[in-house]
DNA sequence: ATGATATATGTAAACGATTACATTCTTATG
DNA sequence: CATAAGAATGTAATCGTTTACATATATCAT
């Protein structure tokens, strides 16, 4: 194997700011303090080398694996984008590298991916964990791993945990589409074992029984959190005797796939079809019938979770922590309300 | 900082089979030949431990090791979240780990990202740049860590590459509004010192020469790779006294910035401006007008510049190599072209 | 000025692996 | 049987940091 050799150690900047190897490590990390003067030939030198502490080595030393793995159910999907933005803008101004994973919806890949994590010992975990089942989740659980649940949990896994409100937020969007008049609502969500799917379809149900507005099984169908799912169940939702003059589709990929069906079954919305959907994008503004939709926060879901995540790993006995934040409401055509 | 020190070392490995350290290495990595006896001890004693190496301390012995650096200009951007879902599944089969950075189309963060990635010792590295100068990448070429260009290249940067013929894309493009009668053909495009910007102008220009059609600078902008930018070139295109009635744009999200000022102005496409856009998005079947497109095979591209970059890897003086993948032209309505 | 005290810096020993080189043990050959 | 050649193993240096400890320098009260 080729060996790489960066030429600028420690020992070539302490060489030419003249100073011994310690101070340049002191001014590195900060542990200790370094009269200004020398502080200033070191990261003068610091500069003009472009010199970068050597990962392998610092890590060696201080027994800690500088790594953060990030295992995210599906990276095409904007939503978590959004949060792997959030991630990586947090780490970036740590001591902390992000690795990637995408376990595409797989619990057999996302196990893979956790396990090789654990045995490299990485610092941390961000999981957007996809099984609802908790063998996937023991040697995790036993690694002692700081880790963080976003977006999704599991009872299998207490672990700190960064999600939106969802029963609330689906509420809400319930709530709105009833306001207009609506009494058959339909709801499309994704696979149940996920928890988000779960507190939707709860908010939608509390939503409904709230206001006197009796559940029909017929208007709820879960399927894939993909754009197939949407379209599938929204075409099951058109074959019923009596259509739905309301939805809320509790997913990005799945809004995509019901409005492809939609639109083959050349269904006005809002007219014929009241919608609520989750997630915005920014293409929201350029679509036939811009949505009304529950705008999640993934940016600030990311950076909650990697910073809890720096917090655990700086205070590992700290108590378990749950970062909600809230979906907002943002209304446009497609409930059919004025405003 | 918790120290996370696993105590079995392989100085214990060691001990307990009664043999040196230098022999359990030379049964862990296989590089020597060690009697089938000892092998059979050692074999043993790792089992028993449950023993693992240490990365860090490994990797800073032998230097460069299994992580692959993968340094994009925006995360969020659905062109590179695809190239990025592409590079994933091609590294989840090999044994290397995927490292991310995000460079947000600024260079000196991409610096940083690259020059981390250059002291860790990382394997290879795949970037798409967003600097046109030198300056940025000589610590790299220096670093002779293996590497791919991806999307975009530089002269600076004389590595291996996976690319889209933009030159010929553009050219398609452009002559497919022209063939549908228009002579006054917009274009807008990214930043100049990005290749596919300069590449994209060029394919724009030589078409219309190609027709016969004269270039005319009011016609064509440049602005950031962002909604913004596209929004605010649009606004100047429309504020000419005499507009084009067609328009190329070069990129997705300047795309999303023109229709915003497009619907703003409340013009009519393709009726008073047909536009053909770069990149295919999922959501282009529920837009107002379905867009005319360059669809760029970006999992494709992810995936051959994974592939490429372990090739090089294994086989460090192979030649380079530029592979170059062909845009597809897909007709929608925006153009106003029926087929 | 003088020591006592606080502050800044340097020296050198880790961290856990790999590997060049030295050493010991086999084996084969005359 | 002696010995050279070759195979197996061990010893110890090394990778680039951090940090405990030793040392040097500055600060202060007397």
């Amino acid at each position: 194997m080729r060996k790489k050799k960066s030429n600028i150690t420690i020992k070539v900047v302490a060489d030419r700011a003249g100073v011994s190897t310690a101070t340049v490590s002191r001014v590195i990390t900060g542990s200790d303090v370094v009269s200004p003067r020398r502080r200033k030939r070191v990261d003068r030198a610091i500069k003009e080398l472009g010199y970068s502490p050597n990962r392998a080595a610092r890590e060696l030393r201080i027994g800690a694996v500088l790594k953060i793995g990030v295992v995210l159910s599906d990276i095409q999907n904007p939503f978590f984008t959004g949060c792997l933005a959030g991630i990586e803008s947090v780490l970036q101004s740590s001591d902390y590298v992000l690795i990637l994973g995408n376990s595409k919806e797989d619990p057999r890949i996302e196990k893979m991916h956790l396990n090789s994590l654990i045995s490299d010992g990485v610092g941390g975990i961000i999981l957007a964990l996809t099984s609802g089942y908790d063998d996937c989740y023991q040697d995790l659980a036993k690694s002692d791993i700081p880790m963080v649940a976003i977006d999704r949990e599991s009872k299998y896994l207490l672990v700190d945990s960064v999600v939106i409100d969802n029963v609330s937020a689906s509420f809400q969007a319930t709530e709105c589409l009833a306001k207009l008049g609506h009494r058959r609502i339909g709801y499309i969500g994704g696979p149940l074992h996920i928890s988000t799917s779960q507190e939707r379809l709860k908010g939608y149900k509390e939503a409904l029984t709230n206001l006197d507005i009796p559940i029909e099984d017929d208007l709820i169908v879960n399927g894939q959190y993909r754009q197939g799912g949407g379209c599938a169940a929204m075409e099951e939702l058109l074959n019923l005797p009596e259509r739905p003059t309301a939805l809320l589709i509790a997913n990005n990929l799945m809004t995509l796939g019901a409005l492809e069906a939609i639109y083959q079954h050349d269904i006005q919305i809002p007219e014929a079809l009241a919608l609520v959907a989750f997630d915005d994008t920014p293409w929201n503004i350029a679509l036939k019938t811009p949505l009304t939709v529950i705008a999640q926060p993934t940016y600030q879901l990311g950076e909650f979770a990697a910073k809890l995540l720096l917090d655990r790993i700086k205070n590992p006995d700290q108590p378990l922590q749950k970062i909600m934040l809230k979906g907002e409401l943002i209304i446009r055509d497609s409930c059919g309300s004025k405003i």
